[in-house]
DNA sequence: AATGAATGAGCGTTCATTCAT
DNA sequence: TATGAATGAACGCTCATTCAT
């Protein structure tokens, strides 16, 4: 580090610099948090100076939202493109979309970003309410969906999507929370591949063994 | 400052202006975050000034520690209570396990805790760490004890219970997130007990229509 | 300063405080001007740390306008005393309020209040309509009431009060202008008492010389 | 940037760029003073990139000095100028001369300069050394001298030139500053023309009433 | 000559922590 | 034990200045 004389002080690169600066403020603000990062080593980690940051973005909570927004937006258009080459039947493609943002999301760097988001939610309502709008309304409009058209079709038992869709969802969010929060103190890491199994049996055959789901709460 | 001569055997407990401290503590910083808490609110709503703290706690850290490790007590000793009171088999004893969860931390002000310790987790891993050794691994082995003695009893099917306790649990921690970070945005609250009842009847009979959950992914 | 061993890293005197930061504020704003004044160097003139600033003044702004209001309170006081215990007469009149204005405000440190006030104006139109709803105002509605008064008892010529009152007080915001700017570059000092005398001499009988007076422009 | 082969004899001179950056530079340090000029703003309104004004200034001051010396130079022009048509008698000569600078300068965008000085001297001594020696000292010279000529040939009574010249010229710098500071507080304009003439007339013939000037401070 | 990306010192402000009372 | 005035390090942000292009 100090032994590498800088290639030159002027590095001039203002095409790259701003998905550096991202990928340098996402890996910051996923250790640290918003208010706990600093703007200083969001720069340091860039390689730049602290003030080459307001070129690029007036300030922190812009740096943040836009670390928000680039973060997410291929994983949607993932979400998107899988929903087209998909089969037929409300299983298989709650199935993909289950899987699909396992992989993308919850297994990647990206698992992140909701994290922080729900971390800061209470200080900065502002993002909140940016993520909800974003991709929350989003996840709850294909989850919902499906759930519905499964129930129409009768593939699926009658269920109320509106409540249902975040039991769907919810071993999600848990696996990304998990790792990023208590999977350090466990010997084995937690099997994202296993966990989704797990998920998708309960959620489609129940825990009743056969014959005792007469009984209903 | 007042002229109090007698303590004597009434005077509370030294204990108690530590309580009182915690109390505030809490409240600041499931309100704001730990970042975001200032010890200044702390000692204001308190009724105390800002030096006081510094008797009972070292430093803004302890406090927190202090806080986190307070407040799950109580919670923990109802668990404990109840699954004395409580009917056999294993389905009853999940439901009920789950519903006392519900009702004492994800439906009270005690749910800021969890959310509390998600989101400063990175931050302070020595928090995380105390509450996965204290808090989680108890809820752990309570609910994949149960899941283990049911499917040894023959009552839920075989699943594996080192994974499916997350899932089982997820809802919960789902339900008390939401609460905090997104329910603002929605119209309606979340009804904390149809949440439950739609987990439950999803956690037991699953998705599936009868007929269906012949066909495992 | 390096060999005064701090007779006490802290020295509580709240009371003097507030009085003690005013004066060093006042001197600085007065040397420097508003934006370039630091509040560091303020801090370290009272002889306190940047932050204890803070205790007292909630930002720079607040600071400044405290300065000036304080130290504004004292001249118009004296100002509204003096024209009690005066002659009669509105040529008295106006000889005492311009008198009185010399000695307290444009021959003291005062006179650093309206020079900043005017520099600092562009800048910040919230301290010039302070100052000029606070100061200027009834400065003006002295004088010209007093001009008024001397019109229509017949002691003064027949003018246009709503503008001669600033061609009276004219001449001591040049006292004050003159001796914060130029007066360095000049071998004598402005004589602030000449100075005034001249002023009086020719606002009361002009420069022309009897007979001349006849032709007006 | 563009191939421009022939800059050939129509090419403006180098001092044309140059004329457009003082420009610039005038409009901005008349709007916001010295420190809040940025010079970003500078450059933008002068249509070049901030490093530019690096090619022609060395630094900030030398621009803000280079902008007050060249805004100067057409005012004293234009004075110098007129005295050459001039009606003869002391009284004409200085009522042109105070008309001349009041059209000339306090009415135009010319008057920020002296603003701009004013406001500035207590940082910038230089400035307003340069400003004292450029332009009041002629301006005195100018003005005592008419006064002077004016007692010698008895059209004026006799007063002291050397302290009268300043009562003379302030009513014109508190216009200048009246605009520039608390007009916008008011409901209407001040009138520059009725203000002259209101300090021309009393001026030449003072306040008191025929008979009433016997009695002198 | 001109550009504008990059720099970094500097400032206003905050707040955990200290300590004389 | 309790107080709260005082501290000072730290951070977000600005902008004059530099320099590779």
């Amino acid at each position: 580090m100090l032994n590498r004389k800088k290639p030159s002080r002027w590095q001039r690169r203002a095409d790259a610099r701003p998905q550096e600066l991202l990928d340098a403020a996402l890996a910051e603000f996923v250790e640290r948090g918003y208010a706990a990062t600093r703007l200083d080593a969001v720069a340091r980690r860039a390689g730049v100076a602290k003030g080459t940051l307001y070129r690029y973005y007036e300030n922190k909570f812009e740096l943040f939202k836009a670390v928000v927004r680039h973060a997410l937006v291929p994983g949607f258009d993932e979400v998107a493109q899988r929903q087209h080459e998909q089969p037929s039947g409300a299983r298989a493609r709650l199935v993909l979309m289950l899987t699909t943002f396992m992989e993308r999301v919850a297994g990647s760097a990206l698992s992140g970003i909701p994290k922080l988001v729900i971390a800061e939610a209470g200080n900065f309502p502002e993002v909140a309410r940016f993520y909800y709008e974003e991709v929350i309304s989003r996840a709850r409009d294909m989850v919902a969906g499906t759930l519905r058209e499964g129930v129409a079709t009768g593939e699926f038992r009658a269920i109320d999507a509106d409540y249902a869709w975040r039991i769907v969802v919810a071993p999600l969010l848990m696996s990304i929370l998990w790792r990023h929060s208590f999977a350090a103190f466990e010997a084995e890491p937690l099997d994202l591949r296993h966990h989704l199994e797990v998920h998708l049996d309960l959620l489609f055959d129940g825990l009743a063994a056969d014959g005792t789901d007469t009984e209903r709460t």
